[in-house]
RNA sequence: GCCCACAUGGCUCAGCAGGUAGAGCACUUCCUUGGUAAGGAAGAGGUCACCGGUUCAAAUCCGGUUGUGGGCUCCA
């Protein structure tokens, strides 16, 4: 007699045990037809899941976000069938559901090609034409790995081997399509059809570097055919702001082969780098830190003391000298405790800030380099804070704040955070960790921050915060970094003399908030559009004249804009006024100001912004007071 | 580093059953002085990433190198 509570709380009584489809029906038919799974006591299951008692029951469909993973990797599970119709001895492994979409990786015996993708896809309509039902049994371990021997899918049979011999295995079925599987599952292949496959790649079986690499196979996939548009939009969205195209538009950067993964930084693009920098040391001066520059270059024998010689000397540039091996630095925190090493330091020194915007350099693997994104030539918005375990959470608190302030002054809002803890690999006892890893937590806590742990993902020497961004177009970036390091003074012989007299190792607080600035850049770029705001614009203002009489009227705006700080450009040219304004928006150059002869007549401008909209003729001082406003405010 | 794809004037791209290159935009010059997203005309500009091979002949076919892009692994 189970009696069924909905998620409104509404209570269906039944005389007998039935499926989930079942209570779907009794609730509409409607319900019925969109249902792809059902949650029972928040387990997620097939639709023909028998229910027995009492139970909490949630009829899952597209519009849920576990109805769309299951949409997701069921349309994967549709892709395999699909492969092994038409690419004989082609071996399965795995395709999970991801963020907006699937994979599955293949084995087989040539390439894939685009063509492929099409073949694919036309195979996988006609299997959703089919409507085939999907069904699904229980079997012991050995005997999957029985059938999958006989099927010849090596992969699945290591999968199903790695799994304890208990282990009940879910065997889902679509006509002659078998796979072991969790679930759960659509119904039937004709739930599914918004889809669209989108690229091929490589990817080691497992994960593993070390192991072969298969074919993997990105789809799309959506609960409805506007979804799907809407998705691919956004894609297409994506690439019109590619940081990439945008630099070369506005004359901001360019890479070339000479220096693979190191920018030429133009003089528009190096406006904003500055503007990002001059914010950063202004933070700094309001936040008591000391600024410094440590060298590039430095000895071999430096980094095999702080320990990243020996986890990263492959990825090191380095330069043999007069006999002598430099490593060209990757970060800069063993640089700047020699700074700290100066001179004898006491607790009334601490805690002590020094900011640096450091040039690293880190030689990442071709494969990995792309656009401003990843490159091995960049600059940090590097600091370090040296201080006591007693100063430890306060200065994390103060960095946690000063974090989320920058991130609303550059227009993000939406920050998630991770606590990164110790991985395997790494230097300092337990017990230190154990410190660090809670300060950095407390912090967060006392700050009501909600986290995400990333067990093993800190660095070698210490625990982190990672702060994520969202920008414009949902995407996530990692940017700033908070770690704690009780193991890198001590190395390096950093001391302080206590209050007691001893000699004390001060616990440092590595920090970056923008991470790199070139990467910060392209983030900007990209979540703007191009479309910087007023104290980011390369260029701020272009005047120009709709004839030569207003020529001279023109000269001495922008001289006096430009005395006041703007970056004007003064566009004298005998052009038509449509092609001017023209040239000056597809350059996203916040205001266009128009000068002709009725504008000299009443001595004002007038004044077009980056939208197109035309807002009217004001008098200069109008114009400056509006402006300074806007460069106040940061918008 | 691994897999796949790509590399043609400053930019975006066409050319490819092999017969020594073409467009639009940008650039230069001239005409035009025109009120809110492209006025007109003329001109200049490329040994088709680099190295090698096949061929009477290679931008086009083959191999290698470098770079870029999409992924994978990595990311102090």
């Amino acid at each position: 007699m189970p009696v069924i509570t909905l998620p409104d709380n509404n209570k269906l009584t039944f005389d007998h045990a039935l499926s989930a489809l079942e209570v779907a029906s009794s609730i509409g038919a409607g319900l019925a037809k969109a249902a792809l799974a059902a949650k029972v006591n928040d387990k997620l299951v097939d639709l023909d899941f028998i229910i027995e008692n009492d139970a909490n029951v949630n009829i899952i469909t597209g519009k849920d976000k576990d109805g769309l993973d299951v949409i997701r990797h069921s349309t994967a599970h549709l892709l395999a069938q699909a492969a092994k119709n038409i690419f004989p001895g082609i071996k399965v492994s795995i395709g999970p559901a991801i963020e907006n979409g699937f994979y599955y990786d293949f084995a087989f015996e040539r390439s894939f090609t685009p063509d492929d993708l099409e073949k694919l896809e036309n195979e996988m309509r006609v299997l959703i034409k089919q409507d085939l039902p999907l069904s699904h049994k229980i079997v012991s371990r050995d005997e999957a790995v029985a059938i999958f021997e006989k099927l010849d899918e090596p992969y699945k049979v290591e999968l199903l081997k790695d799994l304890p011999v208990d282990e009940k295995i879910t065997l889902y079925q679509q006509g002659e399509f078998i796979d072991p599987c969790r679930g759960p599952h659509v119904p039937n292949t004709g739930k599914l059809g918004a889809f669209k496959l989108t690229k091929l790649a490589g990817a080691y079986w497992r994960g593993d570097s070390n192991r072969e690499m298969l074919q993997r196979v990105y789809g799309t996939a959506w609960n409805n055919k506007q979804d799907l548009q809407d998705y691919l939009d956004r894609l297409a969205e994506a690439e019109k702001r590619d940081h990439r195209k945008l630099g070369r538009a506005m004359d901001l950067f360019h890479f070339q082969d000479e220096a693979p993964g190191m920018a030429f930084w133009h003089n528009n693009g190096l406006i904003i780098y500055r503007q990002i920098i001059d914010y950063m040391r202004c933070a700094l001066q309001e936040n008591d830190y000391q600024e410094v520059v440590t060298p590039i270059f430095m000895d071999r024998t430096l980094w095999e003391k702080s320990g990243h010689w020996d986890k990263f000397k492959n990825n090191m540039f380095t330069t043999e000298v007069e006999n002598r091996s430099y490593a060209a630095k990757p970060m800069n925190c063993p640089g700047n405790i020699q700074i700290f090493n100066q001179g004898l330091k006491s607790y009334r020194d601490l805690p002590l800030k020094m900011g640096e915007f450091g040039l690293c350099h880190r030689n990442e693997p071709s494969g990995t380099l792309f656009g401003l994104m990843r490159i091995r030539q960049f600059t940090q918005d590097d600091a370090h804070i040296y201080c006591t375990k007693e100063q430890l959470e306060a200065e994390i608190i103060k960095l946690i704040d000063l974090v989320y302030k920058t991130y609303n002054d550059f227009g993000f809002t939406d920050i998630e955070v991770r606590l990164a803890t110790r991985p395997e690999n790494r230097i300092g006892s337990d017990e230190v960790w154990d410190k660090a890893e809670e300060a950095l937590a407390k912090a967060l806590e006392s700050r009501d921050i909600k986290y995400e742990l990333a067990p093993g993902e800190g660095a070698f020497y210490g625990p982190k915060h990672e702060f994520h961004l969202r920008d414009s177009l949902g995407r996530q970036w990692q940017c700033g970094t908070i770690q704690v390091d009780f193991s890198m003074t001590e190395r390096l012989g950093a001391r302080y003399v206590a209050e007691d007299g001893s000699k004390q190792t001060p616990i440092m607080i590595h920090r970056a908030i923008l991470g790199s600035i070139e990467r910060f850049v392209a983030i900007l770029l990209e979540h703007y559009a191009g479309l910087l705001p007023l104290w980011l614009a390369p260029v701020q203002l272009a005047i120009i004249n709709i004839t030569d009489k207003q020529s001279q009227y023109c000269e001495k705006i922008a001289k006096t804009l430009q005395n006041l700080g703007l970056r004007v450009k003064l566009d004298l040219r005998n052009e038509k006024i449509g092609f001017k304004i023209r040239e000056h928006a597809v350059a996203k150059i916040p205001y266009v100001l128009i000068v002709g002869d009725r504008e000299v007549e009443q001595n004002v401008v007038a004044v077009r912004n980056q939208k197109g909209e035309n807002l009217g003729v004001m008098a200069l001082e109008e114009l400056i007071t509006k402006l300074k406003r806007e460069l106040t405010l940061k918008k």
